[in-house]
DNA sequence: TTGCTTGCAAATGATTTGCACTGCT
DNA sequence: AGCAGTGCAAATCATTTGCAAGCAA
């Protein structure tokens, strides 16, 4: 385990503090598979990475991770979601999805990039009387596993 | 929407056709409910459009349609998805998501701005051994109406 | 102890599908 | 006529929830 994930657990647990809710187990099971892929997974990948959670037990956890800001929860397609760490926990990123195999995979733009985006999104929100708090961008097509 | 409604129907009927299917009724219900709003729309809001139709026909229309390619299905977040017209019928767009309402809407960045994006995510990609074919990108917030 | 957390099994709800009927072509 | 499209009701499947038992403060 990397030092930066004894800071992640330190900010769960603190998050976790903060509204009264304990960091068990399982919920710190949660917490290590997250910290461990290079992007967000599905229920059925953490339960890979953690075994000994019961299903139901992984929902309910993510579910009050999410609630306490550490975990967030992506919706690409119909079927399984997927999990990943808060951005104040990892870094401001979007994401490579393969429309052959569903992987996704975790990207960064460069932070001038980044800048600008943020100056156009805020230029076009206030035409719409939008408050923008924050945006995801993905890209879709063909990861290197599934190129042709 | 930038093509006439009668111009959409026109194409919308030349991709059926060209994968043996027919423009019904119950399917030009289904264009011209997606070709009336400025966002995507659930099925619930579709069938408020269109109320002739049964809902597991909308349900059946819209995966025909998005099929041959002129209808396209969004999943925000775990409720309903939400469908909306090809971006060959309309035109290149983004959406502005209500964390409140729930609602969406279409925008449109500047071309230059598109321009230097794709530019910016053909780099992120390649390095990643990645063949980007398209992309999305939402801006989260609070809408005009939600607004406090 | 006291109550939050867990695991199992049952419930929920959006979406899909089987089947018989309708209506294009 | 013949087959694709439709409506209804039943099936599916990810996710949620009720409940009894386990564990932490």
């Amino acid at each position: 385990m990397s030092p930066a994930h004894a800071e992640i657990h330190r900010t769960v647990r603190d998050r976790l503090d903060q509204n009264d809710q304990r960091y068990t187990t399982g919920r710190r099971a949660v917490v290590d598979a997250l910290a461990e892929t290079d992007g967000p997974i599905t229920l059925p990948e953490l339960i890979d990475l953690a075994p000994a959670l019961a299903q139901s037990s992984a929902y309910r956890n993510l579910a009050v991770l999410e609630e306490v800001g550490v975990v967030r929860r992506l919706v690409h397609s119909s079927d399984h979601a997927r999990y990943e760490l808060a951005e104040h926990l990892t870094e401001h990123h979007h994401h490579l999805i393969c429309e052959q195999c569903g992987s996704v995979r975790d990207v960064t733009l460069t932070p001038e990039l980044e800048r600008r985006l943020d100056a156009a999104f805020a230029t076009v929100s206030s035409a719409e009387g939008f408050t923008p708090t924050h945006h995801t961008i993905d890209l879709y097509g063909r990861c290197a596993d599934c190129r042709p």
